[in-house]
DNA sequence: GACCCTATGTAACCTATCGCACATTAACCT
DNA sequence: AGGTTAATGTGCGATAGGTTACATAGGGTC
């Protein structure tokens, strides 16, 4: 089984050890991950889990009255579909495509089973779990306290660290939705930041132009989450910190 | 050793099967768990994971300009400190004991010994986290789009849940600092159901006179997190659904 | 019973964001 | 190239909630 380039930069994937990689990226199956493509939505008994390389996925709660709120992104740091190990099989929020590009997926079964090994993937998922705990929980403290102003900059900087380029393809009421706020809210939030000099944007493009700037404006959101998901994953390939 | 009764008023403990009750409980420790108590501070190593009797532990985030928001709460249901297992040992927020009571600790490597056993306890406090997750989910959701006083009546339903009582000891400027809002918003919102007759209250208690009514002026947020949580826990004791 | 501290009540003002209504234009399609 | 559509810009009034500043009173303490 030759390992291909593409499915190790999955961060997960790429940092398990030769015998689990064995068992696992045989099962792998390469899936296009096009914009607005829907993984699954709240209650869906979960089929795949699904390993991003190259795009961004979203999860994200839809309400009754049909208003949305983003609860946490997933990049190639992580995998979507947590509640398969977790034991629940189901989410009550739904898993959308952000950000295009491929990914892998690995039928449940054969996830739960290597799980079942109580081995290095057991450890790196709990562990990315509990980052995307974190994730969730700065966003709650984000969305009481912060302005749409800093939530943008958080929202980019989130983004920008699971993109290959500064350049994000996205409509200002995409972002609005991720938000949960007015798409009005975005655009002006936007147009300070253009005249700030920190992004450009056109029609559906937005480039960062200030990274530097962009992390200053930002509430502390952003640094905790940053800090918080590196101690937890990089040192994802040392010993399992589950043995005593 | 004994199965004294208050440790099976725990959900997990209650659900555990005998082998591990008879490995586990001569370890269990009663703790009091007054109001206020800090069970750990951000970044804190854990050294114990701690099983809620009868009183409720908040996990809430404080921001650096001292702002605060409870991310969610912790009764009998389930266990605080799962990042023990998860893999971190730390996480980003604070738990503080909202409503004082009982409770049992257990010694970090004891717990983990028993997590590694990949059995029933495994099991259950992954179920758990995973409601827990829920949970914040949502409460990013409420904090973006719902008013006070649909939080209020969110958050005592959830403190209601986990109380043997329907009567509640708390001042509002507390309840403020769990929903991240001025005291004011909250003593404003309380007199609003005391007029409704939902509440009666007067310094630092409120009774719950009618639950259904509360329900009713609760946003959808109570539901989802009640039924979710009842949908992970409530089998919580049938076959492990890790196996194939 | 007097006292004091803390919890609660109230009010005037400020601001961010929403809700709505519309103008403008970039980019895509034929 | 022109037409069409979707994305963005702008400008209101409405409003929830924040900010500040006190007044009031419950309930424990001496």
């Amino acid at each position: 089984m030759p390992q291909s380039l593409p499915r190790l930069q999955n961060h997960i994937l790429a940092a398990l050890p030769p015998e689990a990689r064995e068992r696992i990226f045989p099962y792998l199956e390469e899936v296009a991950m096009p914009l607005g493509k829907v993984l699954y939505e709240p209650g869906d008994k979960m089929r795949y889990v699904y390993f991003p390389v190259d795009c961004i996925v979203s999860l994200l709660y839809v309400m009754e009255d049909g208003a949305s709120a983003e609860i946490s992104v997933v990049g190639n740091e992580g995998l979507v579909g947590i509640s398969l190990f977790m034991g629940g099989e189901s989410t009550s929020s739904r898993a959308l495509v952000q950000s295009g590009g491929t990914g892998y997926r690995l039928a449940g079964p054969r996830l739960i089973d290597e799980f079942n090994r109580h081995g290095q993937l057991m450890s790196l998922v709990l562990r990315y779990t509990q980052a995307l705990i974190t994730q969730m929980a700065q966003t709650a403290v984000c969305n009481r306290h912060h302005s749409i102003d800093q939530q943008l900059c958080r929202w980019l900087l989130l983004s920008l660290d699971r993109l290959p380029t500064k350049h994000l393809v996205m409509t200002q009421e995409l972002i609005a939705n991720m938000l949960g706020v007015r798409r009005e809210g975005v655009t002006e939030a936007a147009g300070r930041l253009q005249r700030l000099g920190v992004i450009e944007y056109r029609r559906g493009h937005i480039e960062v132009t200030n990274r530097t700037k962009l992390e200053e404006l930002s509430c502390e959101c952003y640094a905790v989450v940053k800090k918080e998901t590196d101690r937890l994953l990089k040192p994802a390939s040392s010993p399992n910190q589950l043995s005593l």
